[in-house]
DNA sequence: CTCCTCTAGTCAGGACTCCTTACCAAAAGA
DNA sequence: TCTTTTGGTAAGGAGTCCTGACTAGAGGAG
């Protein structure tokens, strides 16, 4: 049973100013009036809420004495000390660190680049300049909190990088929190770039994706699950690393996904990142040898759906990662799941930059329920 | 953003009650007194909200005058208005309907056989027939809810079952909210028998089983996802239904699951339903023969573990159903999945009847979470 | 048997929160 | 300038919880 809240007159006037505040977050620059007809509270009691408030220093009275007809009110904002969050993504494409206040707007945007191969201390250090940057231009020096998007497994304990065998992009672990220490306040929060993906396009779906499969197919091979509404990490993080599910390989033969790429020779020398210009090549090219192919990968991106179809039901499954939206792939894997005992809807992904774009939904979502939950000036930047 | 409760007087009463109430069912008939010093809340307060709740028929003086050293206290208890929950267990090996209190305390139980095949219309009587009078012998006409655990696939969103090609043990389709509408008031839970054996694994555990799966190795093959302390249940309900997973058969092929067993000759004659007793035999018995049939079963099972694992990285995977504890078979699969890519513990199941314990449980949490947040009289026995 | 101790329950007063109603202040439009 | 419209404040009321003191009743010690 959950802690149960003993109920108390602090308790209410408690939930008055969250009430309050994310009136104020989510309504923008108000007068008390305004807030009075957004939350249903009296206006007597949305005055003593801002007042304490702004005693707290969490508003401010923006000045702005705009007006409509009547008297003109008093628009107060959420003051600076609110603090900001930060959104990272770290790819081999490179890092992207964004300053995030807390309604969403992006206030400054760094970019970086990584060679290859990543070392995890370069990289470290790359993540905790580009995130200062990020930050100085956005004119702060800390943010409260911090979430982080990695191209590898996270163990979602520690929050840093695993060693698979098969992780493709960074060698060695990398720990962005500590990284992140320097300029973040609070928590920093990691995860796999597939699960903030999913999440993404969960967002931008109907609002009835709530549980769905979202299968990244690109260097590595990744999948990401959402059940009833959230992401399924698994006990230390590693759910949704299917590079070995047992797959039909060529000649039926059962064998793990990526050993059907190291046949066709769709490795990158010497290691387990999937070639993946040479797999465009493939499933795009004409003859016959390019057409069986892509029956093979076909098979294996089939066979991976299919389990996890089987463990995990999903209401459809989104196709993602670099070769993952090739239309020549999903007509291919679309052709063997339908005729399967368990069809299952494929779409491509369509969401931009979905990782980033997951993992900044995060940050702001998280900053928001740290500036209305906790006592506003309890914690502010110090 | 979930829908922010507005805060206001009323809200703070009602939660009085509730925390009142919740006092009450956990600690048992009680004083006043009692009451004040296990909530927290002051005496006068107690009073005020046992004045309500009594009036509106929640709670009765028992009569009880017992004592200590000083004043006799008035002792109350819930009344009888407050209801009762009905756990069912719809299985081959028969029906069993139980009858439980606020408290969890079994007040009444019944059974039934079911003869195979099992017909829809006469497992709907039976169902029906064992519920009423498991409730007759606790007492009452009809319970508040229901919570219903079947061995066969459930649709999440109708409650009904699923027909798959290879559900074993129902013909047809079943709807146990409609059979058993004329004793339940409220609403009626229907689950999976496996996902309810994983809860009560989960529950019987050191409290540290948030993210593990279960699997049940029956007349059918079923497993059971838990993840972050509840189970994943899919789109349509489905997700677990492993039978079509890909893995491993003999000379290296990759077959389903089921085509191993079907190959082996171990399925009941004309159907896809495991033949236990056959399987039992083999994996116990002695000679070459056995040992080879041993060898491919563990193979079929432990290729089902590794995508479970792969999948959803659990943190142990439980093995039950009739043939799931098999000293024999746990230890075959365990030597294959501990030479894995992904090794992960494997342990049998040990929570006898884990079916009926975990409908039970939740039987009794829903009855308690109906009690203690809705008003207490606005739904009672009528 | 009487008095003392201990506990249950009640009463009175105070502090606080939210609400309704009314009123004042200030700005735009007629 | 007057009216209308809107923001903000003040006063009073209702309701909830708390503290502290008081009464009621039962068992035990002397």
């Amino acid at each position: 049973m959950a802690t149960s809240t003993k109920p108390s007159l602090d308790l209410l006037r408690q939930l008055s100013d969250t009430t309050v505040l994310t009136a104020l977050i989510e309504h923008g620059p108000s007068t008390r009036a305004e807030l009075a007809s957004a939350t249903g509270l009296s206006k007597p009691t949305v005055t003593e809420s801002m007042r304490r408030l702004e005693a707290a220093g969490a508003v401010l009275d923006t000045g702005d004495r705009s007006t409509g007809r009547g008297r003109a009110g008093v628009y107060y904002d959420l003051s600076p000390a609110t603090g900001l969050a930060l959104a990272v993504s770290v790819a081999p494409e490179g890092i992207v660190a964004e300053a995030l206040d807390v309604r969403g707007k992006v206030l400054a945007r760094e970019t970086a680049g990584v060679t290859r191969p990543a070392k995890p201390t370069a990289v470290a250090r790359a993540l905790s300049s580009t995130a200062k940057s990020a930050l100085h231009a956005a004119g702060a020096d800390r943010a409260r909190l911090a979430v982080v998007s990695v191209a590898d497994p996270v163990d979602r304990h520690t929050g840093r990088l695993v060693q698979l065998p098969d992780s493709p992009f960074l060698v060695g672990t990398l720990d962005p929190a500590g990284a992140l220490a320097p300029v973040v306040g609070g928590s920093v929060v990691v995860d796999n770039d597939v699960n903030w993906s999913a999440l993404a396009e969960r967002s931008a779906g109907d609002g009835d994706l709530d549980d769905f499969a979202f299968l990244h197919l690109g260097e590595g091979l990744g999948c990401a699950l959402v059940a009833d509404g959230s992401v399924v990490r698994g006990a230390t993080g590693l759910a949704g690393e299917v590079a070995h599910v047992v797959v039909p390989g060529p000649r039926g033969l059962a064998m793990a996904c990526t050993e059907v790429f190291e046949r066709l020779g769709l490795h990158h020398e010497g290691s387990t990142a999937i070639d993946v210009a040479e797999v465009v090549r493939s499933v795009t090219g004409r003859g016959a040898r390019a057409t069986a192919r892509l029956h093979v990968i076909a098979d294996a991106v089939a066979g991976v759906v299919a389990a996890v179809v089987a463990v995990s039901d999903p209401s459809v499954v989104v196709l993602g990662g670099s070769w993952g939206t090739e239309p020549a792939v999903l007509a291919a894997v679309r052709e063997r799941i339908d005729s399967s005992p368990r069809p299952v809807p494929l779409r491509p992904a369509d969401v931009p930059d979905a990782a980033l774009a997951g993992a900044r939904a995060d940050a702001v979502a998280r900053l928001r329920a740290l500036v209305t939950q906790s006592p506003p000036a309890a914690e502010t930047l110090r």
